[in-house]
DNA sequence: TATGAATGAGCCTTCATTCAT
DNA sequence: TATGAATGAAGGCTCATTCAT
């Protein structure tokens, strides 16, 4: 930052004191994002504690305070956190830019799923936060979320449409109401991992399942 | 669970004096309960408070300690008596005792997804607390409705066995996985109506949907 | 208060349960807002805990929040209190209902003084508590002690507005700073008070030179 | 207290190499009483925190603990340093060293008052924390601050008997009395200031009738 | 020496639960 | 039996103080 001024006059402002340790902070929000991830999932947001996020990170409580201004910010702190995970699988997902077929659609919309059901096994209390306690625990979140979604519907909305314009989608699809079928039918694969009954094969049913029927909704009766 | 009627209407016999006012105390209980879920659902079961429920009763709140050990055993009832009104919808929309052909069970289908829907709709915080909060609170809560989900699944895949005995779905279904599948779809049309997005014309295309992929789903690709 | 009606229908709401114990609550506020002054006086309100307040009278901490909803509220009442017992002192100073002539204005003030001594002697922190450092808590605890002032030191000047007119005080006199004056000058006995000096001598010794003071000021160099 | 200052303006005599930073210490300890002075003044003491000074500083808040033990200790010197202040103010009005008549001693007494009266109104607040805040911390802040206008007292009754050896002061003056007096008699110029309500005019005005009533008191009646 | 990260005691407040009446 | 007054254990949050660097 001050190496161009080598020799001037503008002294560095003589750094006292113990370094502040570059990217400590950033270490220390990310440990406590991940044990409130932990802990909010696991109690549920209003029954868990700051003092058991601190002791899940190995700190005190206070410390907690020192880089998130309110339990609030922090749910907020998880909810970004857990939502850029589950968009990374979508990411992940989606390997051609865009689909010129019903077949790579589909392809597409397969390698999604099971991007997705990956981060639901993994972590099925903390996508439950997410996806469905966030919303009770306040007007300014669950408006929030009800944003997001929106915005991943009109994303796939317009996703489809192009398939409408290329001819491998029926014409007069809703594609906004199908694009909201889409993201509402993840969630009961999520309830399946949450269960924790869903084996390699009845997951890869469940796949097959989810995709013949957005295809056949997607298709038309024909 | 509903002891008392074991012969029928079971009229008290007209006793002298005044009766001992018996069921009086199972009219409170309920009366209670009635409160307990308006409260619950409508602030969360962490957020509400005896005092609530009791003001909302028209009671003390050491009254209702009286009928109910402590908060989480009224949760307990609140549980059960709102699973027992999902119960009823369901048997509501199940019209005949058992379907004989596709077409008889896709309207039975049908018609407890609306039934389904109705309730959804008239009381969508009530389901929520049961659906999504209550797993939240406790471990042996969470198990509790696990269990419940699974007996909902096992009834579901008798059902199905039926039908693949009688030959009208097809040999080889995985009913339990079928089952499961069934019971989640339910869950994105639960989401819908939380949202209150839900219109009329929406719910039937979604109604729709969830029937034709169950069908499809069963009947097999041809 | 149902009196009137012994024998119609309307029946007393069957009061069950304890009785409320008529009054009460009300000696309950009146304790607790005793040993909060006492607790507030001594400590300062700031330093001053609600935990310190609920053992000063005998209770537990939760008690208090039952009958005053923060300790912000408590501090409003501990202030009304201590300022109706001022006003008290005044009040009894205050013999007669207007005085009529130099001799009897002077007697008021001299009694009233002596009241107001009496209170400061009894409760020096209290006072304190009252005049100076409440004002330093809030803006709008401020701005109503500074009205409370205000309104005393209008009374006061409508006093002397009367003598002025009556011709026992001197013509273009100002009023109402005279009245501020006066006020004012209860202060330094209430210091003197507060050190613990004030012998029952030196006290009417103060109380002379205040009066002489006023009158000295009111009559005119003449 | 000042120590150093022993032969006038003790050049701290050239030295080799760089100077021991002999008075940084020094310095830094004013830097941090001044930063204290404002901040206690304008948040009140319990409310301000070390974070505040040390920011007001533009130090870190551990540094402040290797000038000051606690922040009782500071606020210890925060008192020292305003009472100096006020002292200054009342040397710097008494022009003459001791006056020798009762015109003299009436001045010198307008000139200190008009000097506080300054003081004052430039910093409100601070003075607000010495005489008022301060004395409800702790029982031996209290002590200290009660000693110190005891000193003062006693300064100004040893004044007052030089006027009464000397003739211009009645004889039988009651000394300590009337130095008490006087020194309470501030406060409500004090109060008024504190308010804003301190018009040039009334303060003169509240400064001719301050002197009237003492030279009134010290000259008796006649 | 100067720093600021870390800490935990303590504050205000809420509320499930108990119990005298 | 019904009541609501009383309570104390938490919980969220602040901040004086310590200490590694």
């Amino acid at each position: 930052m001050e190496s161009p001024h080598v020799s001037g006059t503008a002294k560095p402002k003589a750094r006292r004191g113990r370094p502040p340790e570059q990217g400590l902070a950033e270490r220390r929000r990310r440990q406590l994002v991940e044990s409130a991830c932990a802990v909010f999932a696991s109690r549920g947001y209003e029954a868990a504690s700051i003092s058991d996020v601190a002791k899940h990170a190995g700190v005190g409580q206070g410390t907690v305070y020192r880089y998130f201004e309110s339990k609030r910010t922090l749910l907020d702190h998880v909810l970004d956190h857990s939502v850029e995970r589950m968009l990374d699988a979508v990411r992940t997902g989606a390997t051609h830019e865009r689909p010129h077929s019903l077949e790579e659609f589909t392809a597409q919309v397969r390698s999604i799923a099971e991007r997705l059901f990956e981060l639901i096994e993994a972590e099925p209390d903390l996508i439950k936060l997410v996806v469905v306690e966030a919303t009770a625990i306040d007007d300014e979140l669950k408006a929030r979320l009800v944003g997001l979604e929106n915005t991943l519907t009109m994303m796939m909305a317009s996703y489809l449409d192009h398939g409408v314009r290329e001819g491998w989608l029926r014409k007069g699809l809703d594609s906004r109401w199908a694009a909201h079928a889409m993201n509402s039918l993840l969630v009961p694969g999520f309830l399946l991992a949450l269960r924790g009954e869903a084996t390699p094969e009845r997951r890869a049913r469940y796949v097959d399942a989810l995709v013949s029927f957005i295809v056949y909704g997607m298709r038309g009766p024909r």
